[in-house]
DNA sequence: AATTATTTTTAAGCAAACATTAAGCTTGCT
DNA sequence: AGCAAGCTTAATGTTTGCTTAAAAATAATT
C-alpha cells in the first residue's frame, strides 16, 4: 500500500512517515501544495494525507484539481485546530476524511485502515464497487465475485444513494424525498421494507457490506470485517 | 433564512418574493445575471432561485463562476419548459436542484426547504471534538482514541448542547427546552437521569471530560486535565 | 384483452431500544 | 441535624424499527 504525504511541517511529516513505515505502508513525503500535485497526478497511491495549510498551493485546490482530472485516490485531509471552516470545504472538495491536528498514531492508523476499505471506484457510468460487491444501475444487478443478482428499481436506487453517502447516516425523510420523491405520501414503513429486501440479498451474497440503523437518526452503509 | 432571486421576468420574480416573505425567508431580487453574480459573491445568502435565461449573463455562468469562486451557496435554477438541455447543463455546473416553470407555491416550498435541509447534511455538521473526546451525531458515537461507545439520541442531543455551550453553565430549564421541546412536560429529573447516563459513559472511556455540577444552576462540561 | 409475473404498497404483529417515572440515596449547605 | 438539591437505579411505559404476508398496482406475455 502507497500512502502520499503532504504537509509542510517537516518535524510532523517525518514523524508521521516512520509511523507508516512501522505499519507496512510505503510512503512519498512532499512538503508544498504544487508537488503534492504532481505526485498525487500519477495516480499511483492508494491513500493521500493532506495539510489544507500549504506553501505554494492550498490543500483544498490539489484536492479539487485532483477530483478535475478524476483522480480519485481516496484523501484524508490533515487540519489544524480552528480550520473547521476549511474541513467542511474539504469534504465538499471530495475528501473521504478529516482529521485535527494533533492526532495520535491509533487514530491515524485507524482512520487510514478505514478510509483504504471504504474507497467506492465508479469505474463506468452507473457502476458502483463498495467492498465485496459491484451494483451496476444500467441493468440493476448487483455483484458477488461470480453471483449476480437482481434488484428491483427501488430497491437499486436505494442502495446507489447508500453507497453515494456512505460516510453519513440517511434519515428515512431524506431518503423518501430522494427516492420516492418530494411530494410523495411514503411513509417511514416504506423505507423499512425495501432496508430489509437489500439486507436479505446482501446477507443472501454473503457479502461484508451490510446497512446499520442508527436509531432515531437513519441508516449508514458499513462493511462489517476489519 | 435570506434567500437571493435572480430572474428577469419581473411579475415571476415579485410574486416569488412575496411568497416567500409569506413563509417568513428574507429575500433579495435582481433581474440580471451580472447583478446576480455580484450579489450571490457577498456569501451571504442561504440559498440562491437562479433563472437560466438572463440579460446580462447567463445563470449558468453565474453558477459556474460562484462555484470557482468557492461560494457553495445551494442553488435552485429555475427553467422554462423545454430548456431540458440547459437543466443537465446546471446539474453539471454544481446546482443543487432544478424547477420547471411555472411552478406551484407548495412545490416551491419544499424544494426550497429540501435544499436548505441538504446543506446541513452535506456539511457534516454535528462532528465535534472537545478535549480528547469525538462525538459524531449522524452515527450517535462518541469516541476516544479507538474505544467507540453509542449513545442514546438523547443523550448525544445532550452533549452536544453542553458541548456547544461548553463555557457557559447551562441550566435545566434550558435543557430541558432545547432537547425536550419548549412545551415538553419532562420535569428536572430527566434531565439529571440524562446527565447521570453521560456521565457513565463519559468515565467508561476514561475521558479527560467530565460534567461539572454548579449547585443551583446547571452543567457545565469541563476538561479535567491532570 | 386476458393472464401471469413482477414490483410496490399497505398492514399488522412482534421485539428491542429507548424514555420516563418514582423511590430511595447522597451531597452540600446553613 | 435538617433541608433542599442532585444522583442513581430499576420498573414500567412508549416508540421505533423489523419482518411477513397479502393486497394493489405495473409490466410483461400470451
Amino acid at each position: 500500500m502507497r500512502i502520499l504525504i503532504v504537509e509542510d511541517e517537516r518535524h510532523l511529516a517525518d514523524a508521521v512517515e516512520q509511523i507508516l513505515k512501522k505499519n507496512n505502508y510505503s510512503t512519498d513525503v512532499v512538503y508544498d501544495g504544487e508537488s503534492g500535485l504532481d505526485y498525487g497526478r500519477t495516480d499511483s497511491y492508494d491513500l493521500i494525507l493532506l495539510d489544507i495549510m500549504l506553501p505554494k498551493m492550498d490543500g483544498i485546490t490539489v484536492l479539487k484539481t485532483l477530483r478535475k482530472e478524476h483522480i480519485q485516490t481516496p484523501v484524508i485531509m490533515l487540519t489544524a485546530k480552528g480550520e473547521v471552516e476549511d474541513t467542511v470545504w474539504g469534504l465538499d472538495a471530495g475528501a473521504d476524511d478529516y482529521l485535527a491536528k494533533p492526532f495520535a498514531t491509533p487514530e491515524l492508523l485507524a482512520r487510514i485502515r478505514a478510509s483504504l476499505r471504504r474507497k467506492v471506484e465508479i469505474t463506468q457510468e452507473g457502476v458502483y464497487t463498495f467492498s465485496d460487491i459491484e451494483l451496476n444501475m444500467s441493468n440493476l444487478s448487483l455483484r458477488k465475485g461470480a453471483t449476480n443478482i437482481h434488484l428491483t428499481l427501488k430497491e437499486g436506487e436505494l442502495l446507489e444513494f447508500l453507497i453515494v453517502r456512505k460516510n453519513m447516516a440517511s434519515s428515512k425523510e431524506t431518503i423518501i424525498e430522494k427516492i420516492w420523491g418530494y411530494d410523495s405520501e411514503a411513509e417511514h414503513n416504506n423505507v423499512e421494507v425495501y432496508i430489509s429486501f437489500l439486507r436479505k440479498k446482501l446477507s443472501f451474497l454473503k457479502s461484508e457490506v451490510s446497512i446499520t440503523t442508527v436509531r432515531g437518526v437513519g441508516y449508514l452503509l458499513k462493511e462489517s470485517l476489519g
